[in-house]
DNA sequence: CGGCGCTATCTGGTATAACCAGTTTGCCAA
DNA sequence: TTGGCAAACTGGTTATACCAGATAGCGCCG
């Protein structure tokens, strides 16, 4: 999802139709009311509303009403209702936590085989700004989006660089809980050391291991988060 | 990509535009010259190319033209640009190749500890259905694609599936170039029996270890084919 | 009073026509 | 040959109108 970062009105069109979806049934307001409310015309609408269509964020169905889609159909929808001020169920956030973990578990072991001198110096550059600004934390987000996703430019498999960074959208509005105060903010960045010297040393078990132990943090809140419910949370996966 | 395989036509526009770029810079023709082509109105084309906008298939430039995005913007994208015809780059077929690698390997691994009796009893049936069909190879490619998917389905993850489910558009088209004789539907269907008697046995290492000489196959064919190129072809991912 | 059926209304789907303002092209003059 | 201007072209946007299936509300009938 990407076409709609550039295009803010397709964003806000979900966010109110997420919203007025919301009390009645799971049904948008009609394109003629939709117009309406955002003063522009028909064919507006409805080339926003093909969009979303193709997004599968909503569903048309022929001269009955425009429906919100509630399964969960992949990342860059995902993405997009994030976006959109949708909340995430606990199990969708889950869900895609583990996903994030087995790619990224893996981009570190490839990384470390692959990685050319550029990527590792995208790193070290980071990883020095990172130095800066644990005090504060400003920018930390950031920075460490920029860290995992070169681990995984450094794989040189772009699709695989693709599909990650769809997590980010994302990681900065529901998944970053952790890393606040400054404490954990250090212990992260210690982290992404250990992770950087294994890369450069060209040790992709100890890489991927790493990663494993990076990313669990996150796992295991969730876990605790979930915990007694049905599902997967009870089964998390093992290490990399 | 789905909201266009249910709607044949955007598909269908997709595959002219890209027939038309080809020779043409990259440019699409015009919306005017695409409605007169295809007998619809303009807002139908518009509508239409909202939808390959929003999938980053094609750019709209204001007041300039259609072009059509060369990048590898993600799975679905893929998966779309081969349903309109496009033919691939090997190297994006590699990439496909290891990614599919990495989620299949991890999702035999899951399976093997959340499988549902359910799901064990799907895949009993699609190993059935498949002794039959060896000899001619009838619907053996569909059958190939249940079988994996289902297994992705028991690691109760819908998200991981419904990324996972995207590779099969390729798969059918242009990844399956393997199991052609009798001799290699028996040798594919063999392993697949070994993995599904390793998730019964709740064995998760076993089952990872043999998706991943199960894949391996289609992971070396590519590397062979690219070898001496530059990339990652000489590097193909260690065991899962 | 309750259930059935028809009709008026609403909805998405599609087409036509027109205007706007940048982009691009191509011609003509210097 | 080159510079610049004007015409043609392009996507962006609006307004209007008609279609046919879905829907809901009302009235009739049992």
């Amino acid at each position: 999802m990407s076409a709609t970062q550039e295009d803010p009105f397709v964003t806000t069109l979900a966010s109110y139709i997420f919203s007025e979806a919301r009390d009645n049934d799971g049904k948008a307001p009609s394109e003629r009311e939709l117009a309406e409310h955002f003063s522009v015309s028909r064919g507006q609408i409805r080339e926003a509303l093909a969009m979303l269509d193709a997004m599968k964020v909503i569903e048309r169905r022929a001269k009955s009403g425009i429906y919100v889609v509630s399964e969960n159909t992949g990342l860059q929808t995902m993405a997009f209702r994030v976006q959109a001020g949708v909340p995430l169920e606990p199990t969708q956030i889950y869900e895609a936590v583990e996903v994030r973990k087995i790619h990224e578990i893996k981009a570190a072991e490839l990384a470390a085989i692959r990685a050319k001198p550029e990527n590792l110096e995208n790193i070290a550059r980071i990883l020095e700004d990172s130095e800066q600004r644990i005090q504060d934390g400003e920018g930390l987000d950031a920075l460490d989006r920029e860290f995992h996703l070169e681990i995984v430019r450094a794989t040189q498999n772009s699709l695989f660089y693709n599909i990650c960074s769809n997590f980010y959208t994302l990681s900065g509005n529901r998944l970053s809980v952790y890393f606040r105060d400054a404490e954990r903010n250090r212990k992260s960045h210690e982290e992404h050391k250990q992770i950087f010297t294994a890369l450069k040393n060209q040790d992709p078990m100890l890489a991927s291991a790493l990663m494993n132990a990076h990313l669990g943090g996150a796992m295991s809140y969730w876990t605790e988060l979930l915990e007694g419910r049905s599902g997967i949370a009870d089964k998390a996966i093992a290490g990399g």
